[in-house]
DNA sequence: CTGTTTTATCTTCCTTGGAATATTATTCTG
DNA sequence: CAGAATAATATTCCAAGGAAGATAAAACAG
């Protein structure tokens, strides 16, 4: 029973703490926050729609919304009328949004590499990755 | 350089969603968000000044004296002053916060179990806490 | 013992994202 | 096509937690 709870703690704690170390480590060499790095790389494949956005995101639609808000005033996206469907807007990277993500992507997984690597061989961070990928599957078809 | 991003984000995802699910059953059976049970948990064995619960919480110590105050004004929590430092008090469970503590452990434990098991069988479980834990004492020694 | 430094906590301001609602456009029914 | 139902997004209000600064108590230097 108490196992379980443990089992998530630890879970979330090592998510909470990755998440710190690497958005510390984007703002300082990019002044890119991590929640912004990842709203640009959900855009790296072309445009979305907010909702989409909002569902690749694991955020709701509203907070999608807000997201898209706060980096289209900064530059980093921009929001173009749907063609298909004027209630909907595709959201998609601008030039500066584009090079911010090519940028930080090094950083992000030279970061990340620096954490995990010592810690976990290959084969590991591999079988790790598939026990979350199964995970996710179970949760949302994803 | 991608995989690298695709993990983390991955394990983030992952984590966004346990927690929902969790926490949506805590809030629909005993209207206590997750966040809540988790302070609760923190103190399970006894009594924590402020900065040990934000230390075990991974959240910063103003966050935690922040969650103390709503905690107290719920019921659930007490400060007591710390016998050996005025400066400090120690949080503590009142007989309310014990006994939503005990009530919600065995919810917590059936949902995660409810989501986790179908998806993986015990050693896969076992497995991946293992992963998780190195990965924590590399983070923190934790 | 007095002044400085450190420690533990609290407080204020700010950002983020969720929930609920509003708004506008689309689709469907008859 | 008119009206109802649905869908996509935006907006408002609220709770949570981080960062930085403010207190208050302790520890330490002399």
């Amino acid at each position: 029973m108490s196992e379980r709870i443990t089992w998530l703690n630890d879970l979330i704690r090592l998510e909470i703490l990755l998440w710190e170390r690497v958005d510390a480590r984007l703002r300082a060499a990019h002044d890119l926050p991590l929640a912004r790095f990842q709203t640009l790389h959900a855009l790296a494949d072309g445009p979305l729609r907010v909702g989409d956005l909002a569902q690749r995101m694991s955020i709701t639609v509203g907070g999608a919304s807000k997201v898209t808000d706060r980096m289209v005033t900064l530059g980093l996206l921009a929001r173009e009328p749907d063609p298909t469907d004027r209630r909907a807007s595709r959201v998609t990277l601008t030039a500066a949004g584009r090079s911010a993500l090519d940028a930080a992507t090094g950083t992000y997984a030279a970061c990340l590499a620096e954490i995990v690597d010592p810690a976990l061989p290959a084969a590991d961070r591999q079988r790790m990755h598939e026990l979350v990928r199964r995970l996710l599957t179970a949760l949302d078809g994803g």
